[in-house]
DNA sequence: TTTGCGGTCCTTTTT
DNA sequence: GGACCGCAAA
């Protein structure tokens, strides 16, 4: 069942374990057969921690151990989830000690520009997604605003520093947390609290990290302060899959498991089970002109399999085409199914042409990832009800519930409110309740605040009693938001389309409510941190469609990875130009996106693509000349445009200084 | 004071 | 093609 190297990682239970998994090496069977040992040697299942970056990964995960170790139901109590999932549990039960109320919400990230607007006290969006950029990257790093205004090394730093300071007070005020506060507010409640660290390292006995090369500053903390100093975990992980360095991950991360535990065990796996030999060389092509953390070289015992095709197109809409095209000769002519099928891309915006294409095709298609169900107007909507329902000190969702549907509420008078709850010292929503309230809005806003206030009292009333789903159809009916949808759609199927994606939503969590035993509340608490749905059944069979990076851990048979070109693949613009460290990041996005791949593959690249208004003309990705000679691409062009950026940005600066300096 | 409408800008990657 | 801002009407 296992090979020599895989048997060898799954064995060593004695101490830190380091597995260097290369793509298709049978990772996610080191992880659950390792599992399957640690039961086996004695360890409850509730004890065993199993980490993933994505709730997909995780679903797999739970599955494949499930089918391994299944007996009376031992796989369902295994603690297989995301980092994410796990610093909410932790933070749910023992977030007290830090001043956090269970009920907390969990903002997602159009909240938080949102909030950082009103921190900053500006209108502008882009500046509030900079600064939004900027402190989590702080929050990864660990850098709390007193340290973050200590390090800030100019004036924009320093602004960023007060915003975060104020942002900090903010989320305080409504109990609320954003997604990198459930990393960094675990790892600090794990430092400061002596008797919850304890608590945590003796109910966790067992941690298995995949994906580690992804780890940030954070998550390497959290993990090290849930091992203790035992060394209690394996981290698998793969330095040429590293794509995260964005988002603040590190491969010193990887680097310092050597350092930081001395006893570690490091086993290498290099028997790719996924792809033929002409797909690995391609891969093995590019990445090759990546400096090596831990040398690897990946083989196979499939055959050679049918050349990687590129193909060039005139532009996204002919590419999108052919990809078509492409789709129906592999089902035409060799029978594969469509789920068999995925279409790869650097970009979000690049699905569009191709969902368009696939649907004048009639093939079934889901887009993963992307633009996700919960970022829909209408579900956060919904959800707005929800959070405030589980946390009424939550502002934000105050504000877009009370708002929504219109019930004759607006700027005005919810600039009042504010401020008489920011006087108290209360939420907006708490403030509704005080016998004062009408004299600081006016007397008719009063009426339909308190009329709103009522609902919400009774719907938490009735959320003690009542299913979920039930209640949460009744209290649409109430608001009147399937009319308020229809009236704020441009066309009767649009509105038809957003009204069912509200359905589909209740019956997520009528299904929830029913399989967890849990009411309406308890559902709006985790309900931020789901990012989709299950798939329907009906569309089983449907060519898959989703970026690089939300493939990574994925395969198929036959996959197209779409726009291969300079600009994209490496992805590059005029005034972020590509670093050397980004380069090689793009070359294992790019090395990634082979791998997924079983049988065949295709690279497809635009002469031309739309850019704004205009079109501007392509050149193919330079991987696809590595992949060809096995040589690295260096352009003159891009020393060039490194220099004038750089020049750019002095001549911005010195600018900004001299404008600064006239007032 | 609230709400609806039309023009403008912007689009890397995610929990 | 979507979110957001500014403007005009109820």
């Amino acid at each position: 069942m296992l090979n020599a190297a895989q048997e060898r990682a799954v064995a060593h239970l004695s101490g830190p374990c380091l597995v260097i998994a290369g793509a298709g090496s049978g990772k996610t069977r080191v992880i659950t057969h390792k599992i399957a040992r640690l039961l086996r040697a004695g360890l409850e299942p509730e004890q065993i921690a199993a980490i993933t970056f994505t709730n997909k990964a995780a679903a797999e995960m739970r599955e494949r151990a499930a089918q391994l170790v299944d007996k009376r139901g031992v796989a369902g109590k295994l603690a297989i989830s995301t980092f994410h999932a796990l610093g909410v549990r932790m933070l749910r039960e023992s977030g007290e000690a830090l001043g956090l109320k269970p009920r907390f919400s969990i903002l997602a990230a159009d909240d938080v520009t949102g909030l950082l607007r009103d921190a900053g006290a500006t209108t502008d969006n882009a500046q509030a997604r900079r600064w939004q950029w900027t402190i989590s990257l702080w929050k990864n790093a660990m850098l709390t605003p007193e340290a973050a205004a200590r390090v800030a090394e100019n004036d924009d730093e320093r602004v960023a520093a007060k915003v975060y300071a104020r942002y900090a007070d903010m989320l305080q005020a409504y109990q609320a947390v954003d997604f990198d506060d459930l990393i960094w507010l675990p790892v600090t409640l794990l430092q400061q609290h002596a008797e919850v660290r304890e608590h945590w390292q003796s109910k966790l006995r067992y941690l298995l990290v995949d994906e580690y090369q992804d780890t940030n500053a954070a998550q390497y903390d959290l993990l090290r302060l849930l091992v203790g100093d035992k060394g209690r975990f394996t981290a698998v992980g793969d330095d040429d899959q590293s794509i995260y360095g964005w988002r603040g991950a590190t491969l010193d991360n990887l680097r310092r498991l050597e350092t930081d535990w001395p006893t570690l065990e490091v086993i290498k796996l290099e028997q790719n089970y996924r792809s033929t030999n002409a797909i690995l060389r391609a891969a093995n092509a590019i990445i090759q002109s990546n400096p090596k953390l831990y040398p690897k070289s990946l083989w196979s015992e499939h055959g050679e399999g049918e050349a990687v095709e590129v193909r060039a197109a005139q532009n996204e809409d002919e590419e999108a085409q052919m990809v078509a095209a492409r789709i129906q000769a592999l089902r035409s002519g060799r029978n594969a199914e469509l789920a068999h099928i995925a279409v790869l891309y650097r970009a979000n915006h690049q699905s569009r042409p191709l969902e368009q294409a696939l649907r004048r095709a009639n093939i079934p298609y889901v887009v993963s990832g992307g633009q996700s169900f919960f970022d829909r107007a209408e579900i956060k909507d919904v959800c707005a009800y929800l959070r405030l329902l589980a946390n009424p000190d939550d502002d934000p969702a105050f504000l877009r519930a009370v708002t929504t549907p219109r019930r004759g509420i607006g700027p005005q008078t919810l600039a009042a409110l504010s401020s008489f709850a920011g006087q108290w010292k209360i939420s907006l929503f708490e403030a509704l309740s005080r016998d004062s309230m009408p004299a600081a809005v006016g007397a008719r806003p009063s009426d339909h605040l308190r009329e709103f206030g009522r609902l919400l009292h009774d719907i938490e009333w009735r959320a003690r009693t009542a299913p979920a789903g039930e209640l949460l159809r009744e209290m649409l009916e109430t608001i009147g938001f399937r009319a308020w949808l229809e009236e704020h759609s441009d066309n009767p199927r649009e509105a038809e389309q957003r009204w069912k994606n509200v359905d589909d939503f209740c019956g997520w969590i009528e299904r929830k409510a029913e399989e967890d035993k849990v009411g309406l509340t308890q559902i709006a608490q985790t309900v931020s941190l789901i990012t989709q749905l299950q798939e329907r059944g009906d569309q089983r069979d449907a060519v898959t469609l989703c970026t690089l990076h939300a493939a990574k851990g994925l395969e198929w048979p036959h996959v197209v990875l779409a726009g291969c070109e300079e600009g994209l693949l490496p992805f590059f613009t005029e005034d972020r130009p590509l670093t050397p460290a980004a380069l090689e990041e793009e070359r294992r996005l790019m090395y990634v996106g082979v791998t997924r791949a079983r049988q065949t593959l295709v690279l497809s690249w635009c002469q031309k693509r739309k850019q704004g208004r205009g079109a501007a003309g392509r050149t193919p990705s330079r991987f696809i000349d590595e992949m060809q000679t096995g040589q690295p691409k260096v352009s003159n062009k891009d020393a060039a445009m490194a220099r004038i950026a750089a020049l750019r940005s002095r001549l911005g600066a010195a600018a900004e200084e001299s404008a600064e300096a006239k007032p």
